[in-house]
DNA sequence: ATGCCTAATGCAATTAGA
């Protein structure tokens, strides 16, 4: 069962690449970020026709993510994390796909740091680490897969000194991600790949791609009751090469 | 410290991304 994150950047206006990208690797299920498009311009017709269902929460201009799957109809189990009612961005959905429960998610930037913006995104990790331990608790199989816009260790950043300060290599945010990590998840692309520079985003300023001046802050975390099935992961890096790309490279792992 | 690029909105220039 192959499971893939793809941060599309705008599901319509990537719409060539994605379903490209679909054909070529075949994935049975595949969470999307960044929709940036209303729930009613989400391109259902066309993601059908190359033989996925779909759930998603769209948003105009910003946020929004999906699940697709080929592994038979997603039943949608939540959309929005529990903990504020206030808050309507649309960057969480969770169905169960296949015997699994799948969580996608788009953790907020948190740019610039310190701000409101980034106390929002400290904010949203805490909530999402209240129910990813509900989700242990539950010892279901669970996979927490999208854009979490951490690079966890320095190994994951290709400048570690220049990124010190951002809300994306913070102190505070990384240690979020242990936190979380410390429940019992597996990070699945660390864990098949411990020396490897792995990255699943660059910049589109500065020949980032190119360089290979890139991030790894695209992840999938397995819950305890799952992750002795796990058997290959890795980044569709080629992907980010091809014209009109995301800056996110689509991430996916295979389970027994 | 800022722009470098890109998408969406909406039709110019701003906002947000990371």
């Amino acid at each position: 069962m192959k499971i893939a994150t793809y941060n599309v950047n705008g599901v319509n206006g990537r719409l060539p690449v994605l379903l490209r990208w679909l054909e070529e690797a075949r994935p049975d299920v595949v969470c999307l970020q960044e929709l940036k498009a209303p729930q009613e311009k989400f391109p259902e017709a066309a993601i059908a026709a190359a033989g996925y269902h779909a759930v998603w929460h769209g948003q105009k201009s910003w946020n929004g993510v999906a699940i697709l799957s080929r592994a038979g109809v997603p039943v949608e189990t939540r959309r929005g994390l529990p903990g504020d009612p206030d808050d309507l961005a649309s960057r969480y959905i969770e169905a169960a796909v296949d015997g699994v429960l799948v969580a996608g998610l788009y953790l907020p930037n948190g740019n610039p740091r310190p701000g409101p913006k980034f106390d929002y995104k400290l904010a949203w990790f805490d909530r999402l680490i209240a129910h990813a331990a509900d989700l242990v608790a539950s010892g279901a199989p669970v996979i927490l897969a999208g854009d979490f816009n951490v690079m966890p260790t320095e190994r994951d950043v290709y400048k570690p000194e220049r990124w010190i300060d951002d809300a994306l290599f913070a102190p505070e945010v990384r240690a979020a991600f242990f936190r979380l990590l410390d429940q019992g998840w597996t990070d699945a692309l660390r864990t098949m790949h411990p020396d490897e520079t792995i990255y699943t985003f660059w910049d589109y300023f500065r020949n980032a791609y190119a360089r290979n001046a890139g991030l790894r802050i695209d992840h999938l975390l397995l819950s305890p009751s799952i992750a002795g099935r796990l058997k290959a992961a890795d980044v569709d890096r080629h992907v980010r090469g091809w014209e009109k790309s995301s800056d996110h490279a689509p991430v996916w792992i295979d389970l027994a």
